[in-house]
RNA sequence: GGGGGCAUAGCUCAGCUGGUUAGAGCGCCUGCUUCACACGUAGGAGGUCACAGGUUCGAGUCCUGUUGUCCCCACCA
């Protein structure tokens, strides 16, 4: 209980004694010396959760801001990477939270359909089980399991992050309304006639036996074959020589095609070959897609089995041969090779092709391989029926949204052209899938009359022929359908809700530069089609989170980080602060203990600030207000906190995050602790009571507001030592955000205050060079033609700058004396046995070679004409003021020059 | 083949629409058992802002080219 007996009550457990809005405190005794994150973390996360604040309502009284978290998988547990995802929205959702927005960061979690699918069936492969063998039902009762297990994990992890979502909000992209959302969309696109069914090329994944879209298939280098065979022509006049990467696809082949134009080839087009080993005729014939210069000039043509032989083969009336199964091996069409797996037909058909005397010669080739993004296996081009969403009319108001500006990307240039680059070239989007997690097409099929039913509701006859024989489509739909409408379908929609009207479109969306063509354009185009507007105002891409040495995080370098094992190590505030100093948004961001440490340290200092102000405020009446009078440093430091707090708000509003910590850190490190302390010390101990009393005041007031800047990205120790200190109002995270105050800004003073700490630094540098321990100390005469600040600040000049006593005045004739010269003033340290004359003449003639250089660079910029006619005033009077500063400068030093010749 | 990023101190990176003397963290060197903090404090060394041109009164910043490096898209069998 508070002493003053106001009856608050202490949050459980805090290492600072209790809060209370009097300001009259316990003494505390035994502070921890250094910030232990790991209590504090859990105690306060509890704190908020009890308060309620994480939960937005719509309300006609604050204006909305919305983020939707980018749904992480429920494939496993949290990477570094969604510790970067979701740090960044954190700190604008609190930031706004506290300016009075009504605040909502929605979170959820993505079923991840191929990927979650991939995961249990290698789960259940060590129980010696397949998806076969447990049937669809079975299936999914583990997959619902595995959702309860995982999804509940993640949610553990980010609220170990700190990060403020409203829970009670939560979404899976498969729960009802999610759910509901994707039949409603797909009906309605369906009856656009934007989703159609129909039997195309597509990627296949051999090992996840599913097609892929066109994006989920990824290009690796690898090293291959390329084998150079000849097919004899059916007349026996000879051969034609060609090469291949896949001979295992010539069991498909259906012709032989080479350049129209060329020369070589011409006389045999229209001719056949005898397809070696399999004894079919196909013909040669002529199309442009062949390269003339790229190995002989001739290319086998598979239809079934390649995007642009399929196209060579619409073009010639080609037949279509498919030779492969599912899995990848050959089927009932390769012949003797039916029920080879695809490497061992390969060898196979090499082998006999070689013992045929049809293989030329074998050439190590290097290429890029499609491979599929889940598992890595090489992703086979296949003929198959398929759903699809017809792209070209969504994709062009998903442009325009972009192009005028109603939708900014961040970093803009370079996310702009990724994105119209992909847009302008679209290819309609594969999005059935031969999975059983996901949602289940819509889409039912009449037994009796062949008739497509597509329905919101589960149908019972056939519309048709009224047949009660219905069966559903077998398929799933791509994952990202669904994420598609995530900003919207989390919001209530179709349903008109509060929320949906209230909150949408969102605000920003702080996505990663790998999802921009998965998730972020297509939650444009989506946004565009069902609710007519854009989804989101901004998009602030962030950059890949690598390791030290700059490599990717991956599972084969085992390079990974995990976020808990660094929060349990350094704390959560740490990995925040960590993850956002000195980054600029869409860059890639370097990772490292040292880093975080760097940030654990900052922390630290501020506990220690903390612990400061608490050992000089606790037990006595201490308000958190500003006093009546202020000293010059006061001055100076709220004037300084002003511009922060100006400059921070400014750089937040223009999502310059990393900025924005960097203008904190310094002013709390620099500003706050290294100077306004060691000055506060002095008045504390000082006999002037009243004085040592607004100082305590100021202390307070500058920390209590510093720390509402810095709570967004350093939620917890903020919120705790906030707690801590005399405050008002319940909870940090809901404080108001500080607005700069023009009666707090003091520039004149700020000024003034700069010359007695120049004054201080050149002194301290002088000593530092002569190696002069701080425990020596020296008369100081400050030679100055305008006193005022230094005489208000005689006491902290000599303590910080080591004097035994001061003298101030217009000039002074000391002998023997070190000088220090400043913009400002002028100051003489009487150290005899430590001067040594010839090194002070060659160390001022040094600096005023320096100087002198810099005045005359300004006096010729002043006097260039056509720099006085096209700079900016405030350019010139800045090279003025500094012109002048110089001036005095060069007298002075030439003035103490001076003195040593005469040598008085 | 097309597009883009990056190149600034020993290392990792900031540097907004061009504007006074280019910054930080880490590392390094030197003082300091100063009554918040050694996860500290006070100083210091260290940069031709990749290279070559150009625009401008003025370029790390804008333009062109070159080199190195990374990424995305396309996918020549």
């Amino acid at each position: 209980m508070c002493q003053a007996g106001c009856g608050d009550e202490k949050i459980a457990g805090g290492q600072f004694p209790i809060r209370c809005e009097t300001g009259v405190r316990n003494v505390n005794t035994e502070l921890a010396k250094a910030y232990e994150p790991q209590e504090v973390e859990k105690r306060i996360y509890d704190f908020w959760m009890k308060g309620g604040w994480f939960h937005a309502e719509p309300d006609p009284n604050k204006k909305p801001y919305t983020i939707v978290m980018p749904p992480p998988n429920i494939t496993g547990q949290l990477h570094v990477g969604h510790a970067m995802d979701e740090t960044m929205p954190d700190i604008l959702i609190r930031w706004k939270r506290m300016q009075g927005y009504s605040a909502l960061w929605l979170p959820g979690t993505d079923h991840a359909s191929i990927a979650t699918e991939a995961k249990i069936v290698d789960a259940m492969k060590e129980e010696g089980l397949t998806k076969e063998d447990l049937g669809r039902e079975k299936f999914l009762e583990r997959a619902w399991e595995w959702r309860e297990k995982y999804g509940g994990r993640i949610v553990e992890q980010q609220k170990l992050l700190g990060l403020s979502c409203d829970w009670e909000r939560s979404r899976f992209t498969m729960d009802e309304g999610c759910s509901r959302a994707v039949r409603h969309v797909f009906v309605k696109l369906y009856e656009k006639g934007l989703i159609y069914r129909g039997e195309r090329m597509i990627n296949w994944c051999p090992h996840c036996k599913t097609a892929l879209s066109d994006i989920e298939v990824e290009f690796e280098e690898q090293h291959g074959s390329f084998w150079h065979l000849r097919y004899p022509l059916a007349d026996g006049s000879g051969y034609i020589e060609l090469a291949t990467t896949r001979p295992e696809t010539m069991l498909g082949d259906t012709a032989v095609a080479v350049h129209p134009e060329d020369e070589r080839y011409k006389h045999l087009v229209g001719k056949n070959v005898i397809l070696p080993l399999v004894n079919r005729e196909i013909p040669i014939v002529a199309d442009e897609y062949v390269e003339m210069d790229f190995g002989t000039g001739v290319v086998k043509i598979t239809p079934a089995h390649d995007p642009n032989d399929f196209e060579v083969g619409k073009r010639h009336d080609l037949p279509i041969i498919n030779v492969m199964n599912e899995d990848g091996s050959i089927n009932e069409n390769g012949g003797k090779y039916a029920g080879l797996p695809g490497m061992e037909a390969r060898k196979q058909i090499v082998k006999d092709l070689e013992a045929g005397g049809y293989l030329i010669k074998t050439e190590p080739l290097t290429h890029n391989v499609g491979a599929c993004q889940r598992c890595h296996t090489v992703a086979e081009p296949r003929i198959s029926t398929q759903w699809f969403v017809k792209m070209d009319s969504l994709a062009k108001p998903a442009i325009g949204v972009v192009k005028d500006g109603r939708i900014r990307f961040i970093p803009e240039e370079r996310a702009t052209k990724t994105y119209y680059n992909w847009m302008e070239n679209i290819k309609d989007w594969c999005i059935s899938r031969q999975l059983w997690w996901g949602h289940r097409i819509p889409a039912w099929y009449c037994e009796d009359c062949g008739e497509i039913v597509v329905s919101e509701t589960d149908p019972d006859t056939c519309p048709k022929c009224g047949s009660k024989h219905l069966h559903q489509d077998e398929d799933t739909l791509d994952t990202w359908f669904s994420s598609a409408l995530w900003p919207f379908s989390t919001l209530g929609w179709p349903d008109e809700t509060e929320e949906l009207k209230y909150y949408y479109p969102t605000d920003v969306l702080v996505p990663g530069f790998d999802i921009i063509f998965f998730w972020v354009a297509r939650m444009i185009f989506s946004g565009m089609e069902h609710m007519g507007e854009i989804p989101f105002k901004t998009v602030c891409f962030h950059g890949l989170v690598r390791d030290a040495q700059g490599r990717k995080m991956s599972k084969s370098l085992n390079n990974g980080v995990d976020p808990m094992e660094v929060i349990e190590k350094f704390g959560a505030d740490a990995l925040r602060m960590c993850l956002v100093t000195g980054n600029s948004m869409g860059n890639d961001v370097r990772f490292s203990d040292e880093k975080v440490a760097a940030s654990r340290n900052f922390a630290n200092k501020l506990w220690n600030a903390a612990r400061f102000i608490h050992m000089n405020i606790d037990g006595k009446h201490v308000p958190c207000v500003l006093p009546e009078a202020f000293s010059l440093e006061d001055k100076w430091i709220l004037s300084r906190f002003q511009s922060v707090t100006k400059e921070v708000t400014e750089n937040l509003e223009k999502f310059e995050v990393g900025v924005a910590a960097s203008k904190i850190y310094d002013f709390l490190w620099d500003d706050f602790c290294d100077w306004f302390i060691e000055l506060a010390k002095i008045r504390m101990n000082g006999p002037d009571q009243a004085d040592a009393q607004n100082t305590r005041q100021v202390l307070c007031w500058v920390l209590s507001n510093t720390l509402k800047l810095l709570h967004p990205f350093m939620p917890f120790i903020t919120e705790e030592i906030w707690q801590s200190l005399p405050h008002e109002g319940e909870a940090l995270i809901i404080a108001s955000w500080p607005v700069y105050d023009e009666a707090l800004h003091f520039p004149e003073e700020e000024r003034e205050m700069v010359k007695v700490m120049e004054l201080i630094t050149a002194v301290r540098t002088r000593r530092s060079e002569m190696n002069v321990p701080p425990s020596r100390k020296a008369h100081l005469y400050v030679e100055t033609g305008n006193s005022a600040a230094f005489e208000a600040e005689r006491e902290a000049i000599c303590r910080l700058a080591y004097c035994s006593g001061l003298e101030i005045g217009e000039s002074f004739s000391v002998d023997g004396a070190v000088t220090v010269v400043t913009a400002a003033c002028k100051g003489y340290l009487p150290m005899d046995d430590l001067v040594d004359k010839a090194a002070e003449i060659a160390r001022l003639t040094k600096e005023l070679e320096g100087a002198k250089k810099q005045l005359a660079n300004a006096e010729a910029k002043l006097s260039n004409e056509t720099f006085i006619g096209k700079a900016p005033q405030n350019v010139i009077d800045g090279v003025k003021d500094n012109a002048e500063k110089l001036r005095e400068k060069v007298r002075m030093i030439e003035e103490s020059l001076k003195a040593f010749d005469t040598g008085c």
